[in-house]
DNA sequence: GAAACGTGGCC
DNA sequence: TGGCCAAGTTT
């Protein structure tokens, strides 16, 4: 008797392809934090953070979160600044953003009870397909498909499907067949089952066949073309940029000009100091003396760039960006708006408090270089 | 609906 | 090194 799936028979195999995930389950799972509980604020927490972001890297972040903000009530009164601050160094900003958007549409609109409707939990901002599922079948064990990456390479392999999963087509079909392959009865353990499988054995690289639970329904490795599964859409490479930061210190009286990114680029919400961006790294000794000839910096007295680092070079998803921070000394008033209204003079204690990029407090902790 | 959005780890 | 991947969403 074949067990490898195909349309007529999905029916009459699903259920035994979810025993037998679902006693492996039983028998190999981690117990992680947010599996823990069933509370729908962590359950929330922990599908935003992990977006895109390995277990090993958000986990610290989710203890902190829990414990800063232990309700969406607490996050929900939390200022913007802090949200970025404490999420700082994990990436894709817009999650944290999008996360107080949404504590406070709970609190307001839902007197903080999170949703329990698909329609209404997908409208909040920073939860999609994805997240809605996520939350409503491990908080409320409500039948709805978690199709992540790990389900979504599971699913190709189990049906050996060959077009490119990331394409509006294919994962329109992969949704399709995760839908009919859902375990109805225990979604719950069912999704955990099916995303611990593409983490643990169902991998990209090198999938351990002989190890998995429904190697036999699996038409991929029947096919024993499992690793070549599944298929993507070829990737834009990153652009590069050239960033030239000059960080103007008040030594006297410990203040720091900066300014909040806003606008469409990456890093929103996050602070910086002066940025000036080029078409390639320009010659330090060249542009120090711009700088200190530039009228738009007359305004700042007794502006002096003093050293400068090595040029620090961070890959982000879409872009390269090679740059390099300049150090100066001026005189500056506490508080004062300076070059049009964008650069705040605010104290070091103060700027401490605030969410910077990685690239930034790489090149903060930078040695000078010695020429 | 393709492109953009961060960071870290692996080979 | 450069490319790929990681519990995706937004525009």
């Amino acid at each position: 008797m074949h067990l490898l799936f195909s349309p007529s028979n999905t029916d009459r195999l699903a259920a035994k392809f979810q025993q037998r995930l679902e006693i492996w389950y039983a028998d190999v799972f981690r117990p992680l934090p947010w599996r823990a509980t069933t509370d729908p604020y962590k359950i929330w927490l922990s599908e935003v953070i992990l977006q895109q972001t390995r277990i090993d890297q958000g986990t610290d972040y989710y203890h902190k979160f829990i414990e800063t903000y232990p309700t969406i009530n607490d996050l929900a009164s939390a200022k913007e600044d802090e949200v970025l601050k404490l999420w700082q160094g994990l990436g894709y900003y817009s999650r944290a953003r999008n996360l107080l958007k949404a504590a406070i549409i709970v609190r307001d609109n839902y007197d903080c009870t999170f949703p329990t409707d698909y329609k209404k939990v997908l409208k909040l901002p920073g939860i999609g397909p994805y997240t809605a599922a996520a939350i409503l079948s491990f908080a409320f064990n409500m039948p709805y498909a978690t199709v992540d990456g790990n389900v979504s390479r599971v699913i190709s392999r189990v049906f050996a499907y060959e077009s490119a999963i990331d394409s509006t087509e294919g994962k329109k079909e992969i949704d399709r067949l995760a839908t009919e392959l859902i375990d109805k009865s225990e979604p719950r353990i069912y999704n955990n089952a099916m995303m611990e499988l593409g983490a643990t054995l169902c991998v990209p690289d090198t999938p351990q066949c002989p190890k998995c639970p429904v190697k036999d329904f699996c038409r991929a490795n029947y096919m024993g073309i499992a690793e070549m599964l599944p298929k993507k859409q070829p990737k834009r490479k990153a652009k590069p940029r050239f960033f030239e930061y000059i960080q103007i210190i008040d030594p006297e009286k410990q203040l720091m000009l900066l300014t909040r990114r806003e606008g469409k680029d990456i890093w929103k919400g996050l602070y910086q100091p002066i940025l000036i961006e080029s078409n390639s790294n320009e010659e330090p000794g060249m542009f120090i003396e711009q700088i200190e000839q530039d009228k738009r910096f007359e305004e700042i007295k007794e502006l002096k760039v003093n050293s400068f680092t090595e040029i620090e070079t961070h890959i982000l998803s879409h872009q390269k960006i090679m740059a390099r921070l300049y150090r100066a000394t001026a005189s500056l008033q506490e508080d004062q708006i300076y070059l049009q209204g964008q650069y705040k003079a605010i104290k070091i204690e103060d700027a401490n408090k605030l969410a910077f990029p990685k690239l930034l407090t790489n090149l903060f902790e930078k040695p000078n270089s010695l020429f």
